[in-house]
DNA sequence: CCAGTCATGTGAATTTTTTAACAAGTGGAA
DNA sequence: TTCCACTTGTTAAAAAATTCACATGACTGG
């Protein structure tokens, strides 16, 4: 365990690699080494043994890695041995579905409370959640104890959200929204929006037929 | 212009690149330095001006990038200067969520078809189209110029749904469901989980705190 | 108990990506 | 026209990430 800087790439793989394990686990796998993973997940087997090496010794030599065990140390390595309780901003399309995606608290989050700032939308009930104005975070925060934020508001409304929950001195954001947002940099923010890799997969076919 | 092998990472950022500058550009901007396009999207602009050159010469020394000739010319780079007509295999969840996106058409991208194995969906009309059989992919996707497939089955379905776009010869697929698939590797796959993204920021978090 | 096989963890070599630095081109003011 | 302030495109340098290669430890069968 040596706390070097650990690359962004290294974190994106390791859900990978819980991924795979998991349904290798599902399968009755117990023991696996690196090569095989490595395949499962189309990545190099030293990359593995390097990714893990970051976070420790997991593994037996001549033996491998225990499916189970490894499962648990990743999630350990990441923080998401617990659950987070995380915020939602935005209840449209993209909010309303996350709301109904259940593989939330499966996976170790749990959205809390919802918050728009339609009055139409205000006080509205949906998925056992009670709709309310953003301008009630800064109170709610510490009473539930939301540590993060995920804003699924239009691209224009996405900055004030951002404020928000600066505000209410969330520790983390996550953005659905298609535009980019300044928060103080002791605040880390990760930018999802799926059209990048079908954008990816649009160059990757039109390079291969031109 | 020249054809060297493109990093994936450039890809990604040429994404950002559109997302702000479309943003600029309903702001008033008509022209923008790498330098200012930088701090907007929290790149080095030598970085920006190494991703651009990839693709040919777009900018005026002196002067900078018109941002609307840089948004078009982006777009043809990746490919998205046209639609791109896809296949939506599980509508479940995930999948009717992406059917009521409206943001697919005004980014390049039509869902023109949708199927599932559920005997209790097939035949039901969904957002004005109807579930079909994926048994019937093979005879549409030719019909329809289907080009892209987007699996949103379980994750023990992905396969299946994956082998069913390979028959059809589809020539890029996007899994949203969280397993790998194997498939011929002319075909591109890309896949989305934006877990991912909650892991990231859920490390980062607890890197700060202990 | 020893030999042979397997697979990890890690330092060194390689490759890739990012950043810095600057020559070359642009436009405007004097 | 000439000078000056800007900003690109690109080459060179630096940094970072990936892959290789192997010493080290673990288990198995005879």
């Amino acid at each position: 365990m040596k706390s070097e800087h650990i690359p962004k790439a290294t974190i994106g793989r390791l859900a990978v690699y819980i991924q795979v394990l998991e349904n290798l686990l599902r399968d009755g796998n117990e023991v696996i080494s690196s090569e095989k993973l490595a395949r499962a997940c189309s990545v190099n087997s030293s990359q593995i043994r390097k990714d893990l090496a970051y976070f420790g010794e997991f593994g037996v030599r001549g033996v491998g890695y225990y499916v189970q065990e490894l499962i648990t140390s990743i999630k350990a390595s990441l923080g998401i041995d617990r659950v987070w309780k995380c915020a939602l901003i935005g209840v449209g399309n993209m909010g309303s579905a996350l709301l109904r995606h259940h593989d939330f608290e499966k996976r170790g989050f749990k959205i809390c409370a919802a918050f728009d700032c339609d009055p139409d939308k205000i006080g509205l009930e949906f998925e056992g959640m009670e709709i309310v104005c953003p301008t009630h975070l800064k109170e709610q925060a510490p009473e539930l104890n939301l540590e993060i934020g995920i804003i699924a508001t239009p691209p224009d409304r996405a900055q004030r959200a951002a404020n928000h929950l600066v505000d209410a001195n969330i520790k983390g954001i996550i953005n659905f929204a298609p535009s980019r947002i300044n928060v103080p940099k002791h605040i880390p923010v990760e930018y999802v929006d799926f059209f990048d890799h079908l954008y990816a997969i649009a160059f990757q076919i039109t390079l291969g037929t031109d």
